[in-house]
This record gives structure tokens, sequence and C-alpha cells, in this order.
DNA sequence: TGTACATCAGTGAACGCGCGTTCACTGATGTAC
DNA sequence: TGTACATCAGTGAACGCGCGTTCACTGATGTAC
């Protein structure tokens, strides 16, 4: 921030204003990330190989050392980039939809979540897929990770601050069990979010309900049943909501 | 089944009454197989290699091919062995359970499945993941892949004969769109039962949902939130069956 | 403005490893007469 | 029952491949005086 002084502060930062060097070093570092995100498309996140990104940039495997320690830190980086980017379009579209009824927004938030994860399977599988053997994603993981399940649970939110959302049909207070209470707990104090159990729990099935139907079609279980459909997706956004009390303009 | 004549037929299983080396040769093929089964937990489906089952078969690897023509074919039978045992245990609950109301039948074989599952992670890894990259399923996997929700599917039919189904509260038909019946036409030709089009509807919103749980707890999404909570699980599950409009004891 | 020095991106060879698959082979085990 | 032959399970070496990571190095680019 100053030009002169600070003897003391950021010695490992040294450079003049942003730094030359600095600058071309994160560009590199995201062609590394591009190249290598590639590469997942076509071989999976397991088979993400350092050498094969290295040749894909015309460089030799072991400069990308520079930029990546390790062949999982590339692959972290791969992560919370993924989630990151799923979390910016479910936000974006839970943002836009800030003046339509409650179950509108569903819709919307659902149909951004399905539209990034058609354009970038790869990624979805990363994120959502059978886990890597031999890779324990590291802390630095879990918070982009919750980013769309915020946005989402924050239009649940909304709607019940603003009484629009009515007494979640199929999980009356009686037939939950206790442990369904502590999980509405967890997920109150986590996500930090103030909603009655039955609807965190509604809203808890909604969210598996939308992610398994998408791993469904993104990995063929549905082979020619959802895909190419998204009226039919729609119908099943929309009947997810409905579960969780969500009103649209109709009601 | 006859000790003598019969030049004509079964010249290529010359044996004697059931071969004794061909029983070896199926034993030893279910060995790698448990083998390979074995190293799916520890490496991943990607990882799959023949030189480390014949390894733990103290075999040479070359030997494998004996058995299995390639890597490949090998892969297809560790997949088409997992879909049935999944649909034995699933068909298992399903008749077990024939006299229960259609809603406790529901959730028996949910937790049949998931059951099943959680004992077989890797197992359940390789059908219901992300598909192995550079592997594709034939088509002898694409029957046995349907026994497991065939039989949850005869659950909502006998309760639509029996007429203890209620009408889908949440996919009312003016709300469906011309997609939705078309899926539904698909599974009635294909699954081979005569349901209504929002029972279909319903019935897949709740197949989806039932893997989408138990993917997010086998793959680690909900860490603590639904893990060793059979309880919850249980709630998850009835809400599904109260979707589909399948009754319980009380109702 | 000019020079001496430090930083760091990228090179190329090497390490030790595991992989799928082929092939000519050795013996044991069943089969036919 | 005994012998000649065919079948086939398993061996061991070899093929060509790709991998992650290390290391001493060469230059280019910025930095400090």
């Amino acid at each position: 921030m100053c030009h002169t002084g600070e003897m003391n502060t950021a010695r490992t930062e040294s450079s003049p204003i942003t730094g030359a060097r600095a600058r071309a070093h994160a560009e590199v570092r995201r062609e590394i990330l591009a190249a290598a995100s590639r590469q997942l498309a076509v071989n999976g996140a397991q088979a993400l190989s350092v050498r094969a990104v290295a040749r894909e940039l015309g460089m030799v495997s072991s400069a990308v050392y520079r930029y990546f320690p390790s062949r999982d830190d590339l692959l972290t980086a791969l992560i919370v980039a993924a989630y990151d980017e799923l979390g910016e379009v479910t936000e974006q579209a839970v943002a836009e939809s800030r003046s339509a009824p409650p179950l509108d927004r569903w819709v919307a938030a659902a149909e951004a979540i399905r539209g990034w994860s058609i354009e970038h399977p790869h990624d979805y599988a990363l994120l959502y897929g059978s886990p890597v053997p031999g890779y324990a994603a590291p802390l630095d993981t879990v918070d982009p990770g919750t980013r769309a399940t915020r946005a989402l649970l924050s239009i649940v939110r909304d709607a019940a601050n603003g009484g629009t959302l009515e007494a979640a049909a199929n999980t009356r207070p009686q037939a939950l069990s206790p442990a369904a209470h502590s999980t509405g707990e967890v997920i109150r104090v986590e996500l930090g979010v103030d909603i009655d159990d039955e609807v965190i729990v509604a809203s808890v099935l909604a969210w598996t309900q939308l992610f398994g139907l998408l791993s469904f079609e993104l990995f063929g279980q549905t082979k020619g049943l959802v895909e190419d459909h998204p009226a039919f997706f729609r119908d099943c956004a929309t009947a997810m909501g409905v579960n969780i009390g969500l009103r649209g303009r109709d009601a």
C-alpha cells in the first residue's frame, strides 16, 4: 500500500507495487489450473497427472512444482475452485430472484445448479462423486463446500422470515426422531440459520433429492429418463420446493 | 443331466458330470472376484489392477488372463456381482415385508439398501459413484442394474393394486409437464408396471432422494449429519414414502 | 543511469515404481481308446 | 485297467508405457545501491 518505508512488514513479498513477477506467477498458476481442469474432463480426478498437465502447457513436468508443491495440492486447488464457481452461480441465482415467490426462487436456484453441473460434469463428479482414493480433502475445502448449500437454505430462511412458509406437509413434529432434532441443531449452528427442525429436515430431504437427481443424470443412471428433459427436472425441483413448504405465485 | 449319450449337444462343455476342472475353474474365478472386490475397497475402481489382484492371490499376473480376458472384463464382472447382491437384498426385504403396510415396506426396503451400502461402500461407489473414466459399462450390466429399482417400484404397485395408495400430495396432474408424462411411459414400458404418471414421478423423486441421501452419507458430504444416525435415516425414508402416497399402520 | 547481486522460472536427466498384456514354456490333470 | 494324447492352469521373462518427485543446472528478470 505504501511506496516507501515499512521495513518490518511483509519481507516475504517485497515486490514493487503489485510485482510483475508475482502477476506472471499467478497467471501461470491459473493456466495450470485450467489445463488440469481440462484433464479432469478426459481422465477423471484419480488419473490427474502432473506430467500430463505440464505436457499440455508445453512445460517440463518439474516446472509445475514451482506452482504446486504436489499433485494433491493441485487437486485441492481444483476442488476449491469448483466449489467456488458453483457457489457463485447459486448465490447469483438466489440474489437475482430476490423479489420472486420462494418456490420460484428455489426452482431458479436448482436450475442454476443443474446448469453449472451439466456444463462442468467432471467438476461436479469431483465434488459430489465418489471420493478419490488415497486423497483426503483438507480443511480448506470445507468452507467453499457449503456456499451452494448456504445459498439454498437462505431461500428457505427468507421465506420463513417473510411468513410465506407453509408447514411442511410430510414431516410433522411428532413424526421426527430425536436424532432429527439434533441434526436440526447442528445445521442451525453450522450454517447460522434459525429455522424449525421440521423445515430443516424437509430442506435436507430436498437438498439430497436435488443432488441425487443430478448425480443420477450426470453419472448415467437414468439413461434417457432425465437427460435433455429440463421440463422434467423443473417438475422435480418444484415438487422439492413444495415439500419444503415454499409457496409459488398462485398460492 | 444325463450320464450317457447326447453326442450333438454341449460339445464345448464335454466334461464328465459337472467337470472337476470346470468346478475348479469357477472357484478360482470366484476367488479372483473376491480379491478384486477387496482391492476396490482400498484403491477404488479406477486403480483396480490385475497385477495387484494376482499378487494378493499368490499368482503371477498373467495367470489371471485364464479367467478374465482383460481388466475391463474383471471390472464388469464386479459391477454385475454388486448389482446382483444389492438386488437380492432389496428383493428379500420387499418379500419379507409382504404383509406389512406399504409405508413400512418402503422403509424396510430403504433400510435394507442402506445396510448393504454401508457394508459395501466401495461396491456402492462402483455402482452409483462417478463413472470410471475410460470404462464404458457394457449392456450386461443394464439388467442387473434395475433389480433394486424394480423391487422398490413393486411396493408402490402392490399398494396401488391393493387400493392403499393415496394421491401423491405434491405432484398434481395439472402441475406436470408433458416431459413427465413421457417419462412415466418409459418407466411403465421398461419396468413393466402400470401406475399413474403422478405416482411414477413421485416414485422417481423418492428414488433419487434415497440414493442422493446415501451418496451424501457414503461420500462424506454430510460429515456428522447422517452417519451413525439410523433414526434420522428412518425419518427421511418415511418422508419419502409419504410423498409417494404410501400409507402406514395408523392411516 | 549503470552495475553487482539475488531471485526464481524453467530445463533435462535421473530415481524407482507400477501398470496391462503377450508369449513361449512346463507340468499336471483329465479323456478316449 | 493301462496307455497315448489333448487340454489347460500357471510360470517367468519381456514389451513399452506413464507416473511423482528430486536435483543440479542455466538464464532471464527484477532489485538495491
